[in-house]
RNA sequence: GGGCGGAUAGCUCAGUUGGGAGAGCACCGGCCUUACAAGCCGGGGGUCACAGGUUCAAGCCCUGUUCCGCCUACCA
């Protein structure tokens, strides 16, 4: 039966689900999450990576937004005006894709219906299923100024996009020409070259004879030349053979013609710097339109391109009896055709990174077309200077070499796709005289001929383009904004490293064009979260953990507390349910604890002003110690971002110090018959309850907030008191050293028992041998404490050998001896084989300092100090050892 | 091909100027002790991947080797 106490305080286990919704509605309400602009507060403010608006919450959205959100609530509880930008990205590719599936259902595509009529539907699909993902932050706890939500595409955002556009145009950095890029034949667009992933996938190298020009050959020379390919089918595009101008083996051939087979087509063998003689034949076919390489080898050689592939990757006109046939086909009837012809001189198996579309997976092709582009390298050279120079830090800093790398060698970024879904860009083609007039708004008329007959581009802006504006179009620009100046350039930017180069780099480069400073001083890129085994999650595999499911089971806290335990920078999170289990544990204790403390305190408004140091028990001032230990500690490893340190520190505090050990020692106080001291440890309860509370708040916002409101005296929300602050008034070393003395001696005793299987109920006398006073005082203070926290009867002090107790289990520590006489109980020589392995380690290690010391040159190089150190540890256990076999041949007599 | 990171207890990892090998989980034993069995108490367990080197002293610094990740790249 539960006490009437109990009934009315806490529950006896914490039910997460009422509570987190309840606050969250509370917060809110209260609109706690509101940014300030108080002049006489510094500011912290963060930009969120904006998830996809077709985005469902998944474990590494869970990561990002809980380290977003721990910063942001220690940033808002330590006096900063802090502002947490959220919003969604309109992700072109993917929204497209999903509108087009629903539209498929009905039998349709998006051709059917019509440009303006398929973003209408995009849009409508937006409004009703949109905002899932941002109920899913909120369930998360996410501390963000929701009146302040943006979306890539709304007004604001897309008027900062065509002044980028624009300017960038107007300085020449914006080009359109006639390039090679990636063309999905799925998406059916063009994709950026970090938007193609490589992976390797087994494949074949072709060898395929072409023959010499008949005109061309002389008896001396070859029939034919053998060029490898792992792509056969392109050679209906070929246009020439390269070989290394210094190859000998095919001098003699340069200038001169083959014929291509299959379709009969005359092509010149050229001399390039680009072919590597060592591999394949040295010999390279040229496929100017479906090749990278080949691109440039083409230019540099004037030589035609022929476009084989249409949009699909269909074989075209130019490929004469292939046409129509899809690539993969094409190959084999190529292969096929070949070997009927004697062609095909053999194949060997060839490992090969074919690239892939990110969002579709396609193999993509190399086509040739006319896109847009951003020229890169005047923007990337500030970018890459800001960070050389610490304008912003990359941390871990590993980092930091990557992103100089991928800065140096970075090319021209192609920016037009041709999706419907996305920014348009603002580019108008004169239907008479062609002239391009780029624009904010929609021009009349044309500025050369005057014409009305105008078209607009029909290709969209990359999704990175608008992302890349992200930390300064949230805030208002182009227009001078107080949230600009407030706020920009951002505090920290929390995000995983995969998107670097995406993003990171890309808002670096925009930042400092535009805002001529850089988008944030701080950087965190976090790691991936990955399955217990360390295998990337994926749905096909089965291995996910999805957050919204393990967030109703063991509750958000828990879920937050985990991640942030297992964030250490540089390394994969492998998560699993286990782990997270183990954490909801710490919330139920947490939530116990305080059900304790306030069993017995709840009313005790005035607990703060009870913890005077003049007043308190070393148990007390031991705890206060520690939490100022914990302080410190949790403030800087949050201002470094080992969000893992600071999470593991609060936990170790939490559980292993302030529950097992102060609040154990304070139950007699607590419950005892001194009101005044009653009063003082309920009142180091609370306040260390109190404090621990608003450092586990960042981490866990539910649980410590509905506590909060437990304590006596709170009104306040917790989100909204003061993070702890250090006192270092609050240090008691002397009282510390007392205290791990006590533990050991209680540990000690604890050990014996457990050794001798005395049953937890009975209790045992201890005799102890301090040796030193300090030790023997504290023994005397603390007699109490041993005698519940141990299980002892009767406590006694003896000043030397001769009063120790015959046939006795001992424990020996460096400041005091232990025994604990149990007639009958012990097993003697039970004791002795404990006693000789404890000899044993000690013989071992003081054989070890004693090499040391005997070693002339540890006494003549290292530093005095350190010699020091090891004189008193030889000495300290030389004494623990005359003392083990004192006791030893004690128990030898008693037998 | 280039670059980066990792290898420490059964598992996941910490170990910050080189000077006593640690945590959590798991495991074993004992306890329903009035906050908590989602708990309490106690315990076992490691040639710090391998081979050299520097040093009085190496998990830590240097060289090489093996294995595993990841990023990046235009060898057809």
């Amino acid at each position: 039966m539960p006490s009437r106490a109990e009934e009315q305080l806490l529950p006896k286990a914490y039910d997460f689900r009422d509570v987190e919704t309840r606050w969250y509605e509370e917060w809110m309400k209260k609109g706690l999450f509101t940014a300030t602009m108080d002049r006489d507060k510094p500011s912290f403010s963060m930009v969120i990576p904006p998830p996809n608006v077709t985005g469902v919450l998944h474990i590494g959205h869970a990561l990002n937004n809980t380290l977003q959100d721990i910063l942001v609530r220690y940033k808002r509880m330590d006096g900063y005006n802090t502002l947490w930008v959220p919003g969604t990205d309109h992700a072109g590719i993917a929204t497209q894709n999903v509108v087009e599936r629903q539209l498929a259902a009905e039998g349709l595509t998006r051709h059917d219906i019509g440009r303006e009529k398929f973003i209408e539907r995009v849009w409508e699909w937006k409004a009703k299923s949109g905002g899932r993902i941002i109920e899913q932050l909120k369930r998360l706890g996410c501390s963000c100024d929701w009146s302040r939500e943006r979306f890539t595409m709304d007004e604001g955002l897309s008027r900062a996009v065509r002044e980028v556009f624009v300017r960038l145009y107007e300085e020449g950095l914006i080009y359109r020409g006639d390039y090679i890029i990636n063309w999905c034949p799925r998406c059916h667009t063009a994709l950026a070259d970090i938007e193609v992933d490589h992976d390797l996938s087994k494949g074949k190298l072709w060898y395929i004879r072409y023959p010499v020009a008949q005109e061309d050959r002389d008896d001396s020379g070859p029939e034919y030349v053998v060029v490898a390919t792992t792509r056969p089918e392109t050679m209906l595009g070929d246009t020439a053979v390269a070989v290394n101008p210094d190859d000998q083996r095919y001098k003699a051939l340069v200038g001169k013609h083959l014929i291509l087979p299959l379709v009969n087509r005359r092509i010149p063998v050229i001399a390039d710097e680009h072919v590597d003689p060592e591999f394949g034949t040295g010999a390279v076919k040229v496929t100017p339109a479906h090749d990278f390489n080949d691109f440039e080898i083409a230019r540099r050689h004037d030589l035609p391109f022929v476009n084989i592939f249409d949009v699909n990757a269909k074989l075209t006109e130019e490929a004469g009896p292939y046409k129509g046939m899809d690539r993969f086909e094409a190959r084999q009837k190529v292969l096929e055709d070949l070997e009927a012809q004697g062609l095909l001189d053999h194949e060997e198996e060839y490992d090969l990174a074919a690239g892939k579309c990110y969002r579709c997976k396609t193999v993509v092709e190399p086509k040739l077309s006319k896109q847009w582009f951003v020229k890169i390298e005047p923007l990337a050279r500030p970018a890459l200077e800001a960070v050389r120079q610490g304008k912003t830090r990359i941390v871990p800093p590993g980092w930091i070499r990557t992103y100089e790398e991928w800065m140096t060698n970075i090319r021209d970024w192609c920016i037009s796709r041709q999706i419907w879904w996305g920014h348009r860009i603002p580019a108008w083609t004169c239907e008479k005289c062609g002239h391009v007039t780029v624009a904010r708004t929609a021009p009349e008329k044309c500025p050369e001929c005057g014409s009305r007959d105008l078209v607009q581009e029909s290709d969209v802006l990359d999704t990175w383009f608008s992302s890349a504006l992200w930390p300064f179009s949230t805030l208002g620009w182009p227009d001078k904004t107080r949230e600009l100046e407030f706020f920009y350039p951002t505090s920290v930017l929390i995000t995983s490293f995969d998107i670097l180069f995406f993003w990171v780099a890309r808002m670096m480069m925009m930042g400092l064009h535009f805002m001529e400073d850089v988008p944030f001083y701080y950087v965190y890129l976090h790691a991936l979260v990955r399955d217990a085994q360390g295998q990337k999650m994926s749905k096909s595999k089965g291995n996910v953990i999805d957050p919204l499911t393990i967030m109703d089971q063991y509750g958000t806290d828990a879920v937050r507390f985990t991640l942030a335990a297992f964030a250490a920078q540089g390394r994969d999170i492998k998560l699993s349910e286990e782990r997270i289990q183990g954490y909801r544990h710490f919330v139920n204790k947490i939530w116990n604890a305080a059900r304790l403390v306030l069993m017995h305190g709840s009313d005790l408004k005035d607990y703060e002003d009870l913890v005077r140091p003049e007043r308190l028990s070393s148990a007390e001032k031991w705890i206060l110690s520690r939490l100022e230990r914990t302080i410190s500690k949790t403030r800087t490893a949050l201002d470094e971002f080992n969000f893992d340190v600071a999470a593991k520190g609060l936990y170790q505090f939490f559980w292993h110090e302030y529950c097992d050990w102060y609040l154990e020692l304070s139950k007699p106080d607590l419950s005892g018959q001194n009101p005044r001291r009653a009063d003082i440890s309920r009142a180091v309860a609370l306040y260390v309850l109190d404090s621990s509370l608003r450092l586990l708040h960042p981490f866990m916002p539910f649980v410590t907030e509905e506590l909060w409101h437990h304590l006596p005296g709170k009104t306040e929300c917790i989100m909204v008191s003061q993070f702890p602050k250090p006192r270092p008034e609050h240090i008691f070393q002397e009282a510390e050293r007392e205290i791990e003395l006590l533990k050991t001696i209680i540990t000690g005793i604890r050990n014996i028992r457990a050794e001798l299987g005395i049953h937890p109920g009975s209790k045992v006398r201890a005799v102890f041998l301090p040796h030193s006073e300090a030790a023997g005082a504290a023994i005397e203070r603390h007699q109490n404490e041993i005698a519940i926290l141990a299980r002892v009867s009767e406590t006694e002090q003896i000043a030397s050998d001769r009063g120790k107790p015959r046939g006795a289990a001992s424990f020996i520590t460096e400041d005091v001896e232990i025994f604990v006489p149990l007639a009958g109980l012990v097993d003697i020589s039970q004791e002795m084989k404990k006693l000789e392995k404890e000899r044993g380690k000690v013989e071992k290690e003081l054989a070890k300092v004693q090499g040391k010391l005997g070693n002339e040159n540890f006494l003549k190089k290292a530093p005095a100090e350190i010699v020091k150190k090891e004189k008193e540890k030889k000495e300290a256990l030389e004494a623990r050892l005359e003392k083990i076999q004192k006791h030893f041949r004690m128990l030898e007599e008693a037998e």
